[in-house]
RNA sequence: GGUGCGUUAGUUCAGUUGGUUAGAAUACAUGCCUGUCACGCAUGGGGUCACGAGUUCGAGUCUCGUACGCACCGCCA
């Protein structure tokens, strides 16, 4: 036996007992002959102690001893004299009789401490020093309660958990496909899934009727803070339900996640825009509702007044940021900067002070009375400062999204520990891309139209086309999208039809998807479903923006594994198997 | 594919207008210390200033390129 107990349990009460505690050495202080170390484990840290009246060999070993050196060790438990009220067992420590070297080890490269004195690169080379530390520990912990609860309220529901394969057929629309060679037949690839979403229909079609799975999803494409290569997602798929239906449920799963997970209790529904509406008022289809701040169309209030840019531009929006009537010439200035950012794209930021007086950089062309109702427009009090950015409308609504939020940070107005979850329903159908002259669609194929928006989806016409609601879905949380679903096309001739739309010939839809439409002869029930990015999902509920943290072997930016330097060049042997040409021995 | 920022001791960083021997903190090593818990005190070792080229009497510092990292835009059905 290893251990008696672990290093966070013993308390005052066990006073006295004889334990055996194994773990690593977080830090040792030597006091003359007085002797103290922190021994860590999963669990937390116990203090050993040792002193003139303890074994000599225990004050030779302790003499050797150094960071992170693996130890077992045998003593009293006992009271401590001076206390340490800042950890669980600070009331005792263990009087040393007897150490066990398990393994000793080298200086680490960084601290093993909350506040490491490590940089992202350093601790993502040594990970698995990383993942001793607490934030780590907590962030995974805290990813595995919320699958834990997933399943557990999802069981409750009558859902299965059903793996379904890695190793699928390629279906090059959309993301980018992860390829794998196949040995066995020369010159085939598989590809790694995207999301199971053919499988969790067949599914359906086999009757399965409430399916889900905690499921590694794979794309590649560019990455970011919130992006992985490789990625999880909660996979669930329903028969027999309308999109009322898999709304409920899967509200009813936030909640459950929000109480169970953080003991936030949600009671009201959440809140559902359109689509259109979000874009409107927010310049994003993720909008963050913590706040308000939304975005107005002014164009009609500031057009015909003489002042060119607004005259000429297509759309003229603003928002109002509270309080900020006060912002200096140098701040403004900073402001204007930080739209022009190619990141950002504006070309110019006009400014209305509502302060005791009303100043703007447009005073030539506006009267103060043009100017305050513009402010009522907005909805604007005293004292905020209305910011305005013309242009296309599409391009220029976006802008003043990313605004919004950046006043939104410069504002606290952002608070992490506030959750907010919204619905986003009746997204496009189709997106026109103008490079390949073909629409696109927007969600992924087998969604389904709107039932009342059929007529134009069987018609000829391209703005008729253009304007097919998806009966589709995606649940929002602090200006994340946490998860997106859609009722699903389980007729066969409305599938037809939105390859016909997509432009595949049939033949090609034959060849990428026969196996589905096929499997939609023969009585697939009405079916819908969702997804959410559990990463993402576990990041925001530990508070954090990057998902990286919440995965316990991440990739870098360049999808790399720079703990295992991968990937990596295969050797020849392997590439011959595969029938590839060695690239790796050129030269 | 693009934009921005960064790369100096094991680590995190500072380094003035281009000018003597490149500093601090921490980590590490040694010694002292009987109630520490971010212990304290003293001493010590530790540097290809990412790489390559250029400007200059002289480059950690200026210019260009390359590599790598982070954030973002495009991309992510």
């Amino acid at each position: 036996m290893y251990r008696s107990n672990t290093c966070g349990e013993l308390r005052l009460s066990d006073r006295g007992k004889k334990v055996t505690l194994a773990g690593w050495v977080q830090r040792i202080r030597k006091m003359g002959s007085l002797n103290f170390i922190d021994l860590r484990d999963r669990y937390g840290i116990t203090q050993l102690s040792a002193d003139d009246n303890s074994p000599k060999e225990v004050l030779d070993i302790i003499a050797n001893l150094g960071r992170e050196y693996v130890i077992q060790v045998e003593g009293e438990v006992i009271e401590r004299q001076s206390k340490n009220n800042k950890i669980p067992t600070g009331e005792i420590e263990i009087k040393l009789e007897s150490i066990n070297i398990l393994n000793p080890a080298a200086i680490p490269p960084f601290t093993i401490e909350d506040q490491t004195d490590g940089g992202e690169d350093i601790r993502a080379k040594y990970r698995y020093l990383d993942l001793r530390r607490n934030p780590l520990k907590s962030a995974l912990s805290l990813r595995h309660k919320i699958a834990l609860e997933t399943r557990k309220y999802l069981d409750e529901q009558s859902f299965m958990e059903i793996e379904t394969p890695f190793l699928i057929k390629s279906t090059p629309e959309g993301a980018r496909d992860f390829v794998v060679p196949s040995r066995m037949n020369p010159g085939e690839f598989y590809a790694l899934p995207q999301s199971p979403q053919t499988f969790k229909q067949l599914l359906m079609v086999a009757g399965y009727d409430r399916y889900f799975q905690i499921v590694r999803c794979f794309r590649d494409e560019d990455l970011r803070a919130d992006r992985q290569p490789e990625f999880t997602q909660i996979d669930c798929e329903m028969s027999f339900v309308e999109r009322e239906d898999v709304l409920q449920m899967f509200e009813g799963l936030t909640k459950h996640l929000f109480k169970s997970v953080l003991n936030k209790e949600i009671t009201e529904a959440f809140p559902r825009m359109s689509y259109d509406y979000a874009m409107e008022h927010y310049g994003s289809d993720k909008p963050d509702i913590r706040f308000e701040m939304q975005i107005q169309d002014i164009s009609e209030l500031v057009k015909g007044k003489g002042f060119s840019i607004f005259d000429q531009a297509n759309y003229i929006g603003a928002i109002s940021a509270t309080g900020c009537a006060g912002y200096t010439r140098k701040q403004i200035d900073e402001l204007t900067e930080w739209v022009k950012r190619p990141q950002i794209g504006a070309k110019g930021l006009v400014y209305i002070k509502l302060g005791d007086e009303i100043k703007s950089s447009v005073d030539k062309f506006y009267t103060p009375e043009d100017l305050q109702k513009i402010g009522n427009k907005l909805n604007a009090q005293k004292g905020d400062l209305i910011l305005i950015l013309c242009g296309e409308k599409k391009k220029t609504q976006t802008q003043l999204g990313a605004l919004r939020l950046e006043m939104g940070n410069r504002l606290g107005l952002r608070d992490n520990s506030v959750y907010k979850p919204l619905w986003i329903c009746d997204f496009p159908l189709l997106e026109w891309d103008d490079e390949t002259q073909r629409f696109y669609a927007m969600h992924h194929p087998f969604t389904a139209p709107k039932p009342e928006d059929l007529d134009k989806f069987f018609s000829n016409n391209q703005s008729d086309l253009a304007e097919v609601k998806a009966n589709a879905y995606d649940i929002v949380l602090n200006g994340n999208e946490i998860g997106g679903g859609s009722i699903r096309i389980h007729d066969n001739k409305i599938q037809k039809r939105m390859f016909e739309i997509l432009g595949f010939s049939s033949e090609q839809a034959e060849y990428r998807f026969g196996f589905l439409m096929n499997a939609f002869k023969f009585g697939a029930p009405p079916h819908g479903g969702i997804a959410f990015g559990f990463d993402r999902l576990c990041a925001l509920f530990g508070g954090q923006e990057t998902i990286r943290d919440f995965i316990a072997f991440p990739k870098n930016n360049m999808g790399r594994d720079v703990m295992a330097d991968s990937p990596s060049v295969i050797d020849d042997t392997q590439m011959e198997e595969l029938f590839i040409k060695s690239t790796a021995s050129k030269e």
